[in-house]
DNA sequence: ATGGGCACCTGGCTGC
DNA sequence: TGCAGCCAGGTGCCCA
């Protein structure tokens, strides 16, 4: 999936062709998502305007004066915006229609993509209540990563993974953050120095905010709401570089699997 | 509380 | 050419 930036990159790609529009008529192909969706899901956002579009971790918020949707586009789902008359493909599994012509289309091979509709605050959704700091607040910062990582015996890689300590880094910018701090992502949390910290802290904002300024990074699937890749690829220091030259050492970037994921890094590099 | 592993699903690629 | 096997931007949930 999308990680944060695609997930930001699809937020701001989408938010002026819905903000102040009015939904004309909701479509749904395929309900079976992680969750199935809800069949009040079409009824709830017919003939409502949309307020607001935010992200919360890799969620998506639409909002209405009733409610909210909560999106997730998880492995494999995209949001585009084409006009309504584009027939959709196989995999698009819901349209939100506007009253612009333009249609709001959900296409996601995997369908480990989600969709809620939440009346009230959606910050106290299940999905939403008990998520750490963004990444890229101030509530985000090096005394709070050094803290959290005490009495943690967790390696380093899957600790910045878990959405309880920050959210949004997944499994790109979790090898690219550990490679940028030099840090070993085998190392146990409560191992890393406060220096160490700090340095993670600042790298893991760095590579977000990089990889949204040049709209993310597309492995195989991902598309913005125009239909177009990211570029940060190219930005890539170790993910999926097994066997090539480091960047910076030139010894050959390495590969091993933690928490059933892929892990890149160099061993020259990072300790 | 923490950590580890599984499940959900399709498609693309590799190697026989 | 066919097909089995493996792998892929996530994360909630269950178990020890």
């Amino acid at each position: 999936m999308p990680e944060l930036p695609e997930v930001e990159t699809t937020r701001r790609g989408i938010a002026p062709a819905l903000i102040g529009r009015r939904v004309v008529h909701a479509i749904v192909r395929e309900r079976r998502l992680r969750w199935p969706i809800d069949r009040h899901f079409e009824a709830a956002i017919e003939h409502q305007w949309v307020r607001r579009v935010e992200r919360r971790a890799k969620y998506i918020l639409i909002g209405f004066d009733a409610g909210t949707l909560i999106l997730h586009l998880g492995m494999s789902g995209s949001l585009r915006v084409l006009d309504a008359a584009v027939p959709p493909k196989l995999h698009d599994h819901w349209d939100i229609v506007l009253d612009s012509g333009k249609v709001l289309r959900f296409h996601d091979p995997r369908r480990f993509g989600s969709a809620h509709w939440v009346e009230g605050n959606p910050l106290e959704h299940k999905l939403l209540a008990k998520l750490a700091p963004e990444p890229l607040s101030d509530a985000f910062d090096a005394d709070y990563l050094y803290r959290a990582t005490r009495k943690r015996a967790v390696a380093i890689k899957l600790f910045i993974m878990n959405s309880q300590v920050v959210v949004g880094v997944g499994n790109i910018y979790a090898s690219e953050a550990l490679f940028r701090a030099g840090i070993s992502p085998r190392r146990a949390a409560r191992r890393i120095t406060r220096a160490q910290g700090q340095a993670l802290t600042q790298a893991i904002k760095d590579v977000l905010a990089e990889a949204i300024e040049i709209g993310g990074t597309t492995l195989r699937d991902y598309v913005n709401a125009d239909g177009l890749p990211g570029y940060f690829r190219q930005k890539l220091f170790v993910y999926e570089r097994d066997g090539q030259a480091c960047r910076v050492c030139k010894s050959p970037v390495k590969q091993f699997v933690q928490g059933q994921r892929s892990t890149y890094w160099c061993s020259v590099c990072q300790r």
